[in-house]
RNA sequence: GCGCUCUUAGCUCAGCUGGAUAGAGCGUUGGCCUCCGGAGCCAAAGGUCAGAGGUUCGAAUCCUCUAGGGCGCGCCA
């Protein structure tokens, strides 16, 4: 409808400028038409008057004047004012906003979806939370919002390929494995201290349990031996970092490569197994899980720092190899090769990302905490270097979400083991109102989750207010069969004149937005848009419910309000389904 | 200290890439079921868009400065 009206202003604007009123290098594109904001100004509001009244060397309202004059006519524009400043506003006719009925029980599941994006592949990258403990509700943020994103997109006709990034190969996994031995040592009676910078969530008893029943005493190292001549922890007052790089090297020593791999691996699949069980509860599903050993433990790493040295923005120093990704407005250089010979985090990351653009992607989007945005400046740096657009990387930057409980900010730390699982949190609220809470807000937004309110209240929640709606069209259409009363879609499409309460008509329009406001949340990767459209949209459906009747005894008006409600049940559902909620027929 | 980012109603947040009189929910106050589900509807009160300059026909939106919050600033991941 927006593009119809569009191609009307291009022609009017062509004619003005074959007369020599406009000058010819007027850029079309320009031309932005919107809906209006307030009911006085039409349904759609165009500012090109006011953009091109320079160029034209006339004043905004008889420039718009002269494109009004020159407007082809139109069945479904009623009305053209020009209004405050040299606003064009647009009064569409009752037939453009009809179409709609129709159109959306026709494509049903399909409507809103396009193909903006032709096809074009695109990766999205989100959750990749490092497997040393169970996905936690500040996780929960980035899963939603990346499902989404790649829902969004994928309905614009993306061809979209959602990915986890297991990071298998770090630190981190050391000192996760070291945990679970150390906890296996004190089942098996050779406890030593538990170092203070080791995991602590009752989760690694329970991996440790499950590798004592399956490997007995096979693992059991005398405590002493543990602990001989290794440096004091922080409560001693020592270094808590160096105690626990200690106690890698000599659970590394003790158990030898294999077994050591053992505990490892043991640890790793079981945390993967949970997080992914926890995803699929929560409705988020990836496509490839990709794990960080295949780059380190291939020669991924090393060709990708050789491309990075053949552009020449590669070099040595203490020992080091650093990429001066301050020559891409990076702040500092960064190192690629530690002095110990050790590949960075940053440079496995590097060349994951050259992996990934290898596998043809023309777009890559990634979800990272908020945490991390230094990162974003030198991967950029790095795609520039070796000649990649560095705008072919989107990141999207989530904040975290601030957990309050009984009014007091939780601190979370899958360290010290203090968090709330995202498992709990369906469990306690459910999938749909944590999934709908979540995309509600932009990415970028601080958010405040008040995990009191959100169990207590969940009636509170704006999802059960869409989702009502939803219930509440199912149940007429229960009454309608238990009054015996029928329903003829073709009858009321031929009948959708009948709509003339104001209700109806901003019900209709409410329904024409929708495959606009999934090109704009998708295009903007934004789809908190999605939330607040349909609780818009249900909101005019409840006021329209309290205001009339749909099962009327004129069956002509019936049949067009059952339309009217039916296309409106089938684009909440098909909105809900974008984030991943349900449309229940109950509730 | 430097960098990024955020600040909109009592609270939690929208505000459609610069548009017209800044909008919702919760909370507060007052109304609405003999009727398709009251998890609903209607109405009222509530604002110096953190503050100050600037850019222009026009600023919550763009620029600069100031204040306050968050996050980064390691040869950790």
């Amino acid at each position: 409808m927006k593009q119809r009206l569009c191609k009307l202003l291009a022609r009017a604007l062509a004619d003005l400028a074959n007369h020599d009123t406009l000058p010819v290098g007027y850029d079309a594109a320009a031309i932005h038409i919107e809906r209006a904001r307030r009911k006085g100004h039409g349904d759609f509001a165009s500012n090109v008057a006011l953009t091109l009244a320079d160029r034209a060397s006339l004043p905004p309202r008889e420039l718009a004047q002269a494109i009004v004059e020159r407007l082809p006519a139109s069945d479904f524009v009623d009305q053209v004012e020009i209004a405050g400043p040299g606003f064009i506003n647009f009064f569409l006719s009752r037939a453009a906003f009809e179409a709609v009925v129709p159109d959306v029980l026709e494509a049903g599941d399909a409507f809103g979806r396009s193909d903006i994006g032709a096809g074009k592949k695109v990766q999205v990258e989100f959750v990749s939370a490092n497997p040393t403990g169970p996905l936690h509700v500040g996780h929960g943020r980035g899963a939603a919002y990346g499902a989404a994103v790649a829902d969004l997109l994928q309905a614009v006709g993306f061809e979209v390929q959602r990915e986890y990034y297991v990071n298998d190969a770090g630190r981190q996994m050391d000192i996760l494995a070291t945990s679970i031995w150390l906890r296996y040592q004190e089942l098996s009676g050779e406890a030593v201290p538990f170092p203070a910078s080791g995991y602590r969530g009752d989760y690694i008893y329970d991996i440790a349990g499950q590798l004592y029943r399956q490997h007995g005493k096979r693992l059991q190292r005398s405590a002493s031996e543990v602990v001989r001549d290794l440096p004091l922890d922080i409560s001693e007052g020592g270094d808590a970092e160096a105690r626990i790089d200690a106690l890698i090297s000599r659970a590394k020593t003790l158990l030898g490569e294999s077994q050591y791999r053992q505990v490892h691996n043991y640890g790793l699949e079981t945390i993967l197994a949970s997080i992914r069980q926890d995803l699929e509860q929560f409705g988020v599903h990836h496509d490839v899980w990709f794990f960080e050993r295949s780059v380190t433990q291939s020669s991924a790493m090393k060709d990708a720092i050789e491309r990075l040295r053949a552009s020449g923005h590669v070099y040595n120093k203490d020992a080091a190899l650093w990429f001066r990704s301050t020559d891409y407005q990076d702040e500092k250089d960064r190192v690629l090769i530690k002095n110990d010979g050790q590949h960075t985090y940053f440079a496995s990351d590097f060349a994951y990302h050259i992996n990934k653009l290898g596998r043809g992607f023309g777009r890559l989007i990634d979800i990272w905490g908020a945490d991390h945005h230094g990162h974003v400046p030198r991967m950029k740096a790095a795609f520039s270097a070796i000649g990649e657009d560095p705008a072919k990387l989107d990141v999207l930057l989530v904040q975290f979400a601030v957990l309050y409980r009984g009014g007091k900010k939780l601190q979370m730390s899958t360290r010290s083991g203090e968090f709330v699982t995202l498992h709990e949190l369906c469990k306690e609220i459910g999938k749909d109102a944590a999934r709908f809470f979540y995309v509600m807000r932009k990415c970028e937004q601080h958010m405040d989750f008040d995990l009191d309110l959100a169990k207590s209240q969940t009636a509170d929640n704006p999802v059960y207010y869409v989702q009502y709606a939803h219930a509440r069209i199912c149940s007429v259409f229960r009454q309608m069969q238990e009054k015996k009363l029928t329903h003829n879609r073709d009858n009321g499409n031929a009948h959708l004149d009948l709509l003339t309460e104001s209700h109806e008509r901003d019900l209709l329009v409410a329904l024409s937005r929708y495959p606009e406001v999934v090109e704009s949340a998708a295009t903007a990767l934004e789809p908190h848009q999605i939330p607040h459209y349909l609780r818009g949209l249900a909101n005019g459906f409840h006021t329209y419910y309290n205001a009339h009747t749909f099962l009327v005894d004129s069956a002509d008006l019936r049949d067009a309000r059952l339309n009217l409600i039916a296309a409106t049940r089938q684009v909440i559902s098909n909105g809900l389904k974008l984030i991943g909620v349900s449309a229940p027929e109950k509730m």
